[in-house]
DNA sequence: GTTTGACCTGTATGTTACACACAGGTTATA
DNA sequence: TATAACCTGTGTGTAACATACAGGTCAAAC
């Protein structure tokens, strides 16, 4: 029997997040000692190794939970598996396309910014910086066109 | 004077983010109507577009709250503006190149499943679609010690 | 004149995956 | 036996909204 730092070293995990499972319920102490502690089988450590593997893969903790579900019923949960994956790669093509061009604003942000001086603020404008960014320079229309023409 | 909706329509934010950000304490109404409905100046339909702004370019809104109590006070933020985003350009660098890890990991994982038939899972293995994917190890050493050294 | 319906209001709570604080228990060493 | 380091469970805080809820407002239809 393991106790929570010991599962948490035996399946790689920091000991906070193995008492944030327990309390969900994604993973479930076989006994206590008499002083509240929990304790964990070996079986557990398995399921927490595997719970760490799958969100490592990009499965949120609630898909994790009907994935396991699904297995301790008996029924395979290989098709869920395969069908959350591929949303998952699906969602991730769209995240990864927003957050670059979350670094194109901000690089470019940066770049019309080198030629301003700094402004004392008024009561009309909070930082002359941001309200003063121009989205659409002449650079990155060009920049947009040669995107887009490569799609 | 503008009502909630109204405001929203003027700095094109969802209705239910102006009431969001009234509660933080990011906008202020400027008077209040006889049954409770919140009313707004148009100096604040400036500044809720300011935030707006902001937040396309990457600020937090803990950021935009210092920016705008520097403001307010008279001092600059430009300063605190530039850094900012220089901080969040490389940070954002390495979680796009986490993704993108994460990307070729799942779908590296579904072209190794394909050749893999469904398995009922037994007591120790849940699903051994997932358990037999050879985790990028060296991957997971790293992501090990990021959460580890944040201890 | 009232009733229907669309639309609006504020507040409360849910979401995700933890991080941190707290008060107290345990264990090894001095 | 006292002290210090480490561990325990529980409670609350976090970001930035999204959703639910119960009710208010206003114009049009009857």
């Amino acid at each position: 029997m393991l106790t929570v730092n010991e599962l948490a070293i035996q399946a790689n995990a920091p000991a906070h997040v193995v008492r944030y499972y327990t309390r969900i319920g994604l993973i479930e102490p076989a006994a206590q000692q008499e002083n509240g502690y929990r304790l964990f089988s070996s079986q557990e450590a398995n399921r927490l190794r595997f719970i760490r593997m799958a969100k490592q893969l990009g499965f949120t903790l609630n898909e994790i939970r009907e994935i396991t579900r699904h297995a301790e019923h008996g029924e395979s949960p290989c098709e869920d598996v395969r069908r959350i994956i591929q949303d998952h790669i699906e969602e991730n093509r769209f995240r990864i396309e927003e957050m670059q061009k979350m670094q194109m604003r901000m690089e470019q942000a940066l770049t019309q910014w080198k030629s301003m001086p700094n402004g004392i603020p008024d009561g009309n404008s909070v930082c002359h910086l941001i309200e003063s960014f121009d989205l659409n320079t002449e650079a990155q229309r060009r920049q947009y066109h040669l995107e887009t023409a490569l799609e």
